[in-house]
RNA sequence: GCGGAUGUGGUGAAAUUGGUAUACACGCCAGACUUAGGAUCUGGUGCCGUAAGGUGUGGAGGUUCAAGUCCUCUCAUCCGCACCA
């Protein structure tokens, strides 16, 4: 009797959530003897809902998670929100609500959505980086840092955003504008901490060739970028006599950095940043004209963007002496001077460094060359910036201006004049901010001790629940009780720290956590042992964005943590797969354009299925994926294609056995390409994860089937089809597969190689390289039996030619090379 | 400016080492079944051409018996960084 069932989409999906749920299906196991794989993907900011972008991600890693459970393997792949942040209480200002019922109940929102597309999450590692929990390890283990010097409070210019109202990281400043709020940004003096991320720069920067076999080339040179390394030349520049006195003695040299040291004789001017100490003194000390002061403080308060349109400066009237001539250099003041790049100081050479030259230009400088093209000359109407011969260079005179370099930075060393140095564009990261809905960051100032930490046993410090939020200030410094404590070192009355950390610092660990059972999560962050097994993660997927802050601060973490000794490893992400965007109407999907796809109404319309299908079908995973209704629909007609034509198959708790030998040619082919299905899913996985071909290939195998009518070859095609289809369509693949294999194929499929055994093979026939025919040959013909076929099929093309060459390539092709 | 990528049918895209370009799907066309169909099934579908045939992977060269794939130059688009001394 024939079995027949209609696809629906909502029983089957509701079914089987719930059967994982009861079974407590995807929780990874404490037996640590067994192979791990760790399946992570970014974890979510609970916003609200989910958009198509979450539902790409956590497909992706959904069906990485499910395949190796197939394979046996004790798999984690866990869930969490990174849930501080700013939106919580910007909903808070907006509609009265509290940050944390905001956020908490977006999370239980969110939660349903990712259990409704039946993503195979572990529930009992679920997280949220705001439970006190969380907090209580991450306050611990910014003590411990602090402890090692990792972690300083220190006064600076700041990055402030007006309109959040709080201090920005240099990485989260974009085009001189909120990452977030895109406001202009201005800069602040204030006190603020700081990780000393830069003591990492080295090894953040050569670890980089670590993770070439795993990461996206493009991610790993945003980094190197980021970090931006260059090696030069650092030395003094000393005042004379004259403008020493000016100085009052107040200074006698500024330090300068150059990448250029072939260039030193050709240094015709000198230029301070504006913000620079020495100007700054001037300044307050009114060494400087009315009219000059304010066209500094005009240029410190222009923003950089600005800044960069024009080139603006003024002379200090104070020169220093060149360190190798000893000749009289003017001192100016230059906008484009960076304050926090080098020493905020930089010798100039107009002849050979465009910026320089359009400033010596602009205010009529000297323009001394000492670099010539190795063959004719150069045009004086710009900066000659290439390599060449050296000249009016003393002692260096008629060098390649390249490897002059390293001979003149010998000179300054052995002179004791300069060294050789190395800088870096990465700053210090700078992690407090003036916010509620953070990590309060455990420290205390005291009137005599000075800043203090907490007591580890007094974590958390978490936060007061009873504020009132505006929107300006900080909620916690109004707070009746929070900031009032005592010292823990004297015990007098004293002032707790109410700024809260980064947001980033949360995500900068949590992948470590989610490798503690959570059985522990009370009295430990992770254990040695759990980490151990762990990590690192084997797969990690999220979006681009995520480039350089997550994915450089996770690794600052890890080796921080490493130091700490709490780890023993050097990088966290063995593999990266950064996702592309997901496109409606050619651009990405946003709520500000009007064009999403809310992924309820999907589920909805067409079940979690089809959605999942849809999105890993459309285009590989590393490239922009196009929402496309049609391709919904053709998705969604295939899932019910392959559940309605499973009642061709015969009920069987163990894969059919089959004499290939007795089949007709249909049934032949439905095999192989079954099989051809099952080596390209495996391939798939393990290398290209270009989910699209899988399926692809799937489909093809069912178009085979669909062309034979043997039982037997219908169900083990469907045996191994299923399989390979669960990590795609989990639902209809566990219907499936417990209504006709009690689920048993959802497990390791072998390939069997006997099925691509042909008796006879097509092979193309070309003519100098243009096909001209196609022939059937036995499998075993020889190359003669073959020419002599192919020169039969092709003979019209072989009239009066001569054949000057005769190519057989095994099992694809002839080709015949002829004249005339 | 520097760096990274991407250019293949009407559309999304395949082509693992150089070996029959366009698999799979969408769309479109035709047919079948239907009272009907935006359902289902079957067949067709790169372009030019009635056909034979020609032509075809952004463009121009090159290597090779053979190039989407390798090399050189070039154009376009996208992304990241950007006065970093």
């Amino acid at each position: 009797m024939e079995i027949f069932l209609e696809y629906s989409s909502k029983a089957i999906e509701k079914k089987w959530q719930e059967h994982w749920k009861q079974n407590r299906s995807f929780e990874p196991s404490n037996d640590f003897s067994k192979e791990k794989k760790y399946i992570l993907s970014m974890f979510p900011f609970p916003s609200g809902r989910l958009h198509m972008g979450h539902v790409r991600n956590y497909s992706i890693s959904d069906a990485f998670a499910r395949y190796y459970r197939q394979q046996g393997l004790n798999v984690l792949h866990p869930i969490g929100f990174d849930s501080f942040g700013m939106p919580a209480e910007n909903a808070a200002i907006k509609n009265g609500s509290h940050p944390k019922g905001w956020t908490y109940d977006n999370i239980d929102y969110m939660k349903n959505e990712f259990y409704a597309l039946g993503f195979s999450f572990s529930r009992e590692r679920e997280m949220a980086t705001s439970d006190e929990l969380y907090t209580k390890f991450e306050q611990s283990f910014i003590i411990d840092m602090y402890e090692k010097g990792l972690l300083y409070r220190k006064k600076g210019m700041l990055n402030w955003c007006p309109h959040d109202q709080t201090v920005l990281a240099n990485e989260q400043v974009v085009d001189g504008c909120c990452w977030r709020c895109d406001t202009p940004i201005v800069k602040k003096d204030m006190n603020q901490y700081y990780f000393k991320i830069t003591q990492y720069s080295d090894e953040l920067l050569s670890d980089l060739s670590k993770l070439e076999a795993g990461w996206p080339k493009q991610v790993l040179t945003m980094q190197e970028n980021w970090i931006g390394k260059s090696n030069g030349l650092e030395f003094d520049l000393h005042f004379d006599e004259v403008s020493k006195a000016k100085l009052s003695a107040a200074f006698e040299r500024f330090d300068v950095f150059t990448t250029r040291p072939d260039t030193i004789y050709g240094v015709s001017y000198t230029a301070l940043a504006p913000e620079h100490d020495i100007v700054t003194y001037m300044c307050e000390n009114k060494l400087l004209s009315q009219e000059s002061i304010a066209e500094i403080t005009a240029m410190k308060n222009t923003s950089s963007i600005d800044r960069q349109k024009e080139k603006k400066g003024l002379s200090l009237g104070l020169d220093v002496l060149h360190p190798l001539t000893g000749a009289k250099i003017p001192v100016w003041i230059a906008n484009f001077v960076l304050m926090d790049y080098g020493s905020g100081a930089v010798m100039a050479v107009p002849a050979h460094d465009e910026r320089d030259f359009d400033f010596a230009k602009k205010y009529d400088l000297p323009i001394n060359a000492v670099i010539k093209p190795f063959v004719g000359e150069h045009e004086a109407s710009a900066a000659f910036t290439e390599v060449g011969i050296l000249f009016n260079s003393a002692a260096f005179d008629g060098m390649n201006s390249k490897e002059s370099q390293s001979s003149i930075i010998d000179y300054f060393e052995a002179n004791k004049i300069g060294k050789r140095t190395t800088n870096y564009k990465l700053k210090d990261w700078g992690v407090s901010r003036q916010r509620y809905w953070g990590a309060p960051i455990p420290f205390i100032h005291c009137e005599c001790c000075g800043l203090v930490m907490e007591k580890k046993e007094n974590l958390p410090i978490a936060l007061p629940e009873d504020i009132e939020i505006t929107g300006e200030g900080n909620p916690l410094d109004k707070h009746p009780t929070f900031k009032h404590c005592k010292c823990p070192k004297c015990g007098a009355d004293a002032t707790r720290e109410t700024d809260t950390m980064d947001t980033f610092v949360e995500s900068s660990w949590y992948f470590l956590r989610f490798c503690a059972d959570a059985s522990n999560w009370e009295s430990e962050a992770f254990s040695q042992e759990q980490i151990a097994y762990w990590m690192g993660v084997d797969h990690y997927i999220g979006g681009i964005e995520h480039a350089i802050l997550h994915l450089l601060y996770a690794r600052f973490f890890t080796k921080v943590f490493r130091d700490l000794g709490y780890i023993n490893f050097d990088e966290p992400f063995d593999k990266l797969l950064t996702q592309g965007m997901v496109l409606k109407d050619g651009s990405k999907m946003s709520k500000s354009k009007g064009n999403t796809v809310d992924p309820d109404a999907i589920i909805e319309k067409y079940g979690a299925d089809t959605a999942r299908l849809f999105i890993l079908f459309a285009a590989p995973p590393t490239q922009e994926l196009e929402w496309n209704d049609s391709g919904v629909e053709g998705a969604h007609k295939f899932i019910k294609r392959f559940y309605d034509r499973s009642s061709n198959i015969v009920a069987t708790q163990t894969i059919p056995k089959i004499d290939h030998a007795g089949l007709s040619k249909e049934e032949k082919f439905a095999r192989k390409k079954v099989y051809e299905a099952l080596a390209r899913a495996n391939d798939v996985f393990a290398e290209r994860y270009t989910f699209n071909t899988m399926i692809a290939g799937v489909m093809e195998a069912m178009n085979a089937l669909n062309a034979q009518s043997n039982a037997d070859v219908w169900s083990e095609g469907y045996w191994i089809l299923a399989s390979i289809m669960e990590p795609v369509i989990p639902h209809v693949a566990w219907e499936i597969s417990e209504q006709y294999f009690a689920c048993k194929n959802l497990s390791v499929q072998r390939v069997l190689e006997e099925v691509f055994v042909e008796d006879s093979i097509m092979l193309g026939v070309s003519i100098n390289g243009k096909r001209r025919a196609e022939i059937e040959v036995a499998a075993d013909a020889s190359d003669t039996a073959i020419i002599a076929l192919a020169k039969e099929a092709a003979a019209k093309w072989l009239e009066d030619a001569v054949i000057v060459k005769e190519i057989v390539v095994p099992k694809k092709l002839v080709n015949i090379v002829i004249k005339g």
